[in-house]
DNA sequence: AACATAGCAA
DNA sequence: TGATATGCTATGTT
């Protein structure tokens, strides 16, 4: 049984469906009146739960979910207790899976500590899943829950007694999680351990044991001074169990206090024990460290580094922080070190801000790493807005600008290319890099890093030396097993948020997804048949009906006062949809000033609403403030790309809490393989608890006036010119230079319209030319059509003997 | 110097 | 599965 499921409403009547469309949030009233107010939440967690259930007794079949189990229904089998209906979780006790009532009062806690010891799988509106899983624990652990608190909060979440082979897996995978820390003090690593056992069996391994310093001067009996810093406790303001009381809560202390992960010191580990070890073998260490199931924890006791000069920096008085990023945080700082690890926000929900914040927390020199020289100036722009850093301390390290501090301590933001280049570098990328790597550094922070590959992960961390690693990122996706490594270099994951819990919350904003179907005409299903796959691909994606509903939904969405995104991979169709549309466009091969400049006027300019944007929206461009974003091309199924394209309006916070809603459009060819890819990419998205909505037609579209290729004549053109682009394409692969008009076309037409337009204003003018330029180049292309279309039937029909 | 371009890498 | 976009370096041009 999976609790994920496409939720595509029915295929409405034409009529209905905009409409229907567009004030589809009021069914969420359910789940807003559930999440807010948490004092219910706590009223019903005790004195509720005990009068329902002597009411629950005379009830003799379980209700709720559990009736949708089938042969999953295990609760025959462990015996539900008594009051199992104000319990919100199922547990499964074959493969970990938990499932939770998203309605039951307790959901909101319940989903704080689901997310820490387990892997979110699927979360729609009302029933999540997740898993629990050897890395997972090995995560909680390592935020600094304990393995009987784990076994006591579930045991109190579950309507059933815990399984016993969950129980027993628990505690096989927490065991020896957690036991040993890497501890950088006083810039000597050291392994440490509360567990002296522990530290004899890793000094007798053969591997470890050799490594170690053995000097008469590092002692590895307890050290006091460890239990002030345990005290002095940080961000989360961690005070031991009874005196949490603070926040006037009451009956759901136990959540919190595990949740939180407060550290109570049990005592028999009022000592901690630690050995010394050689400060080149650290990577050689965790690595075995890992192999025999005692993976390394590294934390950062920077408040005792004395060594290292401390950056002065902190957030501005007026920089408030989101209670989602302070539980990020709380769960980076819980026990007033820092600790290493990933956290997981959308994109628009601030990741930035944390990681400032963090840097703040540490204060020690920190050196920032992204994926492009735009997000870096962007980075060190966030750090003047929100800290009060000085400007001289800060320094950007790219290929263009190589700053360097002057100060003790100071901030580098750097790419990741530059700093894991293996080539030659040139002469002032090399002093540069002298710099950052004979310096210790307090902290690194490694943005968006679910797409470095990790190959160059592991050079960085092992080139530059930081004592705390950070890692951001919106969308851990797991395309492939790379993610693995990012756990094992950087660090397990600390927190992740979930994002209709966010946008519910009013910090993103509220999307409505669609998916809409357009037919693809006869002509082009026609050669759509006949075409093998490579050649498909233009076919679905310059579908008349397609391009119709783009042009509809554009006019629809402007007349409304959206801002639009138009969306495709592909860069012929980009350029063939801008243009017919009269819009702008961006992609690759478009000069760095002509995006700014597009940009702006479409955050500033009234009459510029609709941009075209091709793959280089999906990363690095800081987009404006969209309100409605359309796919034209989705072509292969990659969620991460999905999400971080949905990602692109959520920032629309602005309008949030006037009930607003942000659209997001996939146009899809109806019965070509773009059906497919499309599910496949909305399986991230669904997963977070958003609801896809077919519509199968848009009401008023056949009326627009200018509506493009409504003749038949139009759309045999547009066929023409496609099959002609497929016929170019082809020849390129066969490696016949075509002057000029290739697929990749950074110096054909682009330098025309960088030439007409780049001097002038943007006033429209110039588009228009751009127009005209390239219709007379099309037409002029379909005069040499005529015969190379024969040619080219001809061609494939040999081909394909 | 400032800018453009080609080639390479991941 | 294959195309696309990016950044760094070296080299050439004004």
């Amino acid at each position: 049984m999976s609790v994920k499921r496409k939720n595509q409403a029915r295929e409405g009547t034409p009529d209905e469906d905009l409409e229907e469309f567009s004030d589809y949030s009021e069914g969420d009233d359910y789940d807003d009146d559930l999440y807010t107010p948490t004092a219910r939440v706590r009223a019903s967690s005790t004195n509720n739960s005990k009068a329902k259930s002597t009411d629950r007794n005379t009830q003799q079949v379980p209700t709720g979910v559990s009736s949708m189990f089938g042969q999953n229904d295990f609760s025959a089998l462990l015996g539900l207790k008594l009051d199992h209906q104000a319990r919100p979780l199922w547990i499964n006790p074959v493969d970990g899976r938990v499932i939770l009532e998203a309605f039951s009062p307790l959901a909101e806690q319940a989903i704080d500590f689901l997310v820490t010891i387990s892997e979110p799988v699927s979360r729609p509106a009302y029933i999540h899943e997740y898993r629990i899983t050897t890395y997972s624990l090995y995560a909680a652990v390592s935020v600094g829950l304990k393995t009987e608190d784990i076994i006591s909060v579930l045991d109190r979440l579950s309507k059933t007694p815990i399984p016993q082979s969950i129980v027993e897996f628990i505690r096989a995978c927490t065991v020896s999680y957690g036991k040993v820390k890497l501890v950088l003090k006083k810039n000597r690593y050291f392994i440490e351990s509360g567990d002296a056992n522990v530290l004899r069996l890793l000094l007798q391994d053969p591997i470890i044991g050799p490594l170690r310093v053995d000097s008469s001067q590092s002692k590895p009996e307890s050290s006091k001074e460890q239990q002030h810093s345990e005290e002095a406790s940080s961000v989360t303001g961690n005070q031991q169990n009874e005196t949490s009381g603070e926040n006037g809560q009451d009956s759901s202390d136990f959540l919190f206090s595990a949740v939180v992960g407060l550290q109570e010191e049990e005592d028999d580990e009022d000592a901690v024990h630690l050995f010394e070890i050689k400060h080149y073998s650290v990577e050689t260490i965790k690595k075995r460290c890992a192999e025999i199931d005692y993976p390394l924890l590294e934390e950062y006791d920077f408040r005792n580094d004395n060594i290292n000069p401390d950056l002065p920096i902190d957030l501005k008085p007026s920089t408030q922080i989101r209670p989602y990023q302070e539980k990020s945080l709380s769960k980076m700082f819980g026990n007033g070190r820092a600790r290493s690890g990933i956290i997981v926000l959308p994109c628009g929900a601030g990741k930035t801000l944390v990681g400032i914040t963090a840097a703040c927390t540490i204060k020690k020199s920190v050196i920032v790493l992204c994926t492009s020289s735009v997000s870096v100036m962007q980075w060190r722009q966030q750090f003047l807005q929100w800290s009060n850093i000085k400007a001289d301390h800060i320094a950007v390290f790219t290929a263009d600008h190589k700053e360097r501090f002057h100060s003790e301590a100071g901030v580098v933001v750097s790419t990741y290319s530059m700093v894991a280049n293996t080539r030659n570098r040139s002469y002032d990328s090399q002093k540069m890099m002298d710099f950052l790597t004979g310096r210790e550094w307090g902290f690194i922070l490694l943005d968006e890093v679910h797409v470095v590959p990790a190959a160059m992960f592991r050079r960085v961390v092992t080139t530059i030396a930081a004592h705390s690693k950070l890692g951001l990122t919106a969308t851990l996706v797991r395309e492939d097993d790379k993610i693995d490594d990012l756990n094992f270099l950087i660090g397990p994951k600390m927190y992740e948020a979930n994002w209709m819990d966010l946008a519910q919350k009013g910090h993103i904003a509220n999307v409505q997804c669609a998916e809409v179907w357009c037919p693809m005409t006869t002509e082009f299903y026609n050669e759509y048949l006949r075409e093998n796959s490579r050649k498909r691909m233009l076919l679905y994606i310059m579908n008349p009906k397609k391009f119709q509903a783009c042009q509809f939904l554009i006019d629809y969405h402007e007349k409304r006062g959206d801002k639009i995104i138009v969306f495709s991979d592909n860069v012929y169709a980009l350029r063939a949809y801008a243009l017919k549309l009269g819009k702008y466009f961006i992609y690759g091969g478009t000069p760095q000033l002509e995006r700014m400049r597009i940009l702006e006027n479409f955050q500033y300019n009234e009459l510029v609403n609709t941009i075209f944007l091709s793959k280089v929206g999906d990363t690095s461009i800081d987009l404006p403030e969209a309100t409605c974003l359309i796919q034209i091309s989705s072509h292969y199924g990659s969620r991460r790309q999905e999400a971080q394209r949905l990602g692109r309006i959520l920032r629309a916070k602005r309008r949030n809490d006037a009930g607003f809603n942000a659209f997001f459009y996939s146009l899809v060819s109806k019965d070509t393989q773009e059906m497919f890819y499309s599910s496949k990419r909305q399986a991230f998205l669904i997963d977070q608890g958003y609801a896809f909505k077919v519509i199968t037609n848009l009401k008023g579209m056949e009326n627009l006036p200018n509506l493009a290729y409504a003749s038949k004549a139009e759309r045999l053109e547009l066929l023409q010119e496609v099959l002609l682009q497929n016929e170019e394409a082809a020849n390129l692969d066969d490696g016949d230079d075509s002057s000029g008009f290739s697929t990749r076309m950074p110096r054909g037409p682009a330098k025309a319209k960088r030439t007409s337009g780049s001097l002038s204003t943007l006033a429209g003018g110039d588009n228009m030319a751009y127009v005209e330029y390239n219709k007379s180049a099309n037409k002029q292309l379909r005069k040499d059509n005529k015969e190379h279309h024969a040619l080219f039937r001809k061609h494939l029909y040999n081909r394909k003997r």
